[in-house]
DNA sequence: CGTAGTTACGTACACCGTACGTAGTGCGGT
DNA sequence: ACCGCACTACGTACGGTGTACGTAACTACG
């Protein structure tokens, strides 16, 4: 038998091609991007082992040959985007390095919107991940401290990062799949919101929604985090 | 036709009983209590639309006379465990009540581990939420500034809040469905971790790793992060 | 009192992940 | 050189999912 199923397994750690048998006809580069072309156009739910067989033109049941779960096929795409990071010799200011990767971060999730579903700490040492990792590291040579703080600075800023940009992708990724638009749905949920307001019984929201009256800026909003973040871990200020 | 399906909707606009017709046999609370039993007993991904309905003791298809979609499901869920919030009347230091929000929140999840999955912004506005929401603006009544400020910061802790426990929760609950166990699952995962930082491509991480030895005192994490973040907002810091 | 709208629920469809069996292929050891 | 085995490829099939649709019973309103 060739993979006795009942044993945990990190797919980074199978080799890609192993001597024996008929060359394989695809890389596991060839089927992440397949996976990732999907998710780009289609959603992460139009991502099934039947629809990235079909892309990459085989049966679906030889996937499993490289993808032994679709677990499996999730860390592979997830491992693919990140290698789009585009990493850089350190500036020395490590305030500026890390805005620069969080914003890098950010642009990334907004071409792959699915990315932050993915996004867990079980992923979080694919090969481009760890490339990831060790540039932040170094950006914040700078630094003092022990290497436990700064891992948990870039953990601290990866999820805000994750989670502004779920924020800004909510409405638009959960009505992919839905039959009608975005700005029903919107409109609907305020709707809503407002009926409750008036009920008198939350003043404080309704002094928020008075003030707020505008379409929020999301682009500042993110910056602003990000500044009280850093200052929170800035040993200067 | 009784609901036009090609409408939007938020379940909490819709009344729960309405005039003609029998009387339904369950109430939103009831479904939602059976929904959290099932998601705390046997984890999210048991929480089907057949098994809730087993769970009432009613067909499947009875489901949906009360619950539109499955989503409308997982929004009750999370009303109804947002509902465990205790709230108190504000102290007067607001550093401190959100100090104490942020640990029942911590506490909530993991009595109900697949709470931070469900925690989307779009779940945002169920009535417990806008209690608890409401509830939050008024400890930060002490802090200057404008609400919309306020709101940024009860988001951003919820996000770390959210973003930590997940963490902590991670592969606990991924191995739930899985056949080997949460220790067998780790041991790979750090053995592979360990023979690429063997390679000496990331002597950074391999440093932390070299100071971190013993395992990480994952309250401890969490409380530094709270303490960094309500610092980046504090005027008086 | 009819009747319209609701509840209840069985059936059916399309799709999912994937276990399993079979056939073909080409490298490794003898 | 050649055998055997590990590997690739892939069709079939199973048990699950969300939910559209049709039908029967029931109740409050006009």
């Amino acid at each position: 038998m060739a993979g006795r199923a009942a044993e945990p397994h990190v797919i980074w750690a199978r080799p890609e091609r192993s001597g024996r048998g008929p060359r394989p006809a695809y890389s596991r580069a060839d089927i992440a991007a397949a996976a990732v072309r999907i998710a780009d156009a289609e959603g992460l739910d139009a991502v099934s082992m039947r629809r990235v067989a079909a892309e990459l033109g085989c049966g679906t049941m030889s996937l499993y040959n490289y993808v032994p779960r679709k677990e499996d096929l999730h860390e592979l795409m997830a491992d693919a985007v990140a290698g789009e990071h585009e990493l850089w010799e350190p500036s020395g200011d490590w305030r500026a390095d890390m805005l620069r990767v969080a914003h890098q971060t950010r642009d990334l999730m907004h071409r792959h919107p699915w990315l932050p579903r993915l996004m867990s700490p079980v992923y979080g040492f694919s090969p481009n991940a760890l490339r990831y990792l060790e540039h932040c590291l170094a950006c914040l040579d700078p630094l003092p401290g022990p290497q436990g703080a700064k891992m948990e600075l870039i953990a601290m800023l990866n999820g805000i990062v994750t989670t502004y940009v779920s924020n800004e992708l909510a409405t638009a990724e959960r009505t992919r799949s839905l039959p009608w638009s975005q700005d029903q749905e919107n409109a609907v949920r305020i709707a809503y919101l407002q009926s409750r307001i008036a009920t008198g019984e939350y003043p404080r929201m309704a002094r928020a929604f008075m003030e707020d009256a505008g379409p929020i800026d999301l682009e500042a909003v993110f910056e602003r985090a990000l500044t009280r973040v850093l200052d929170g871990f800035d040993p200067e200020r």
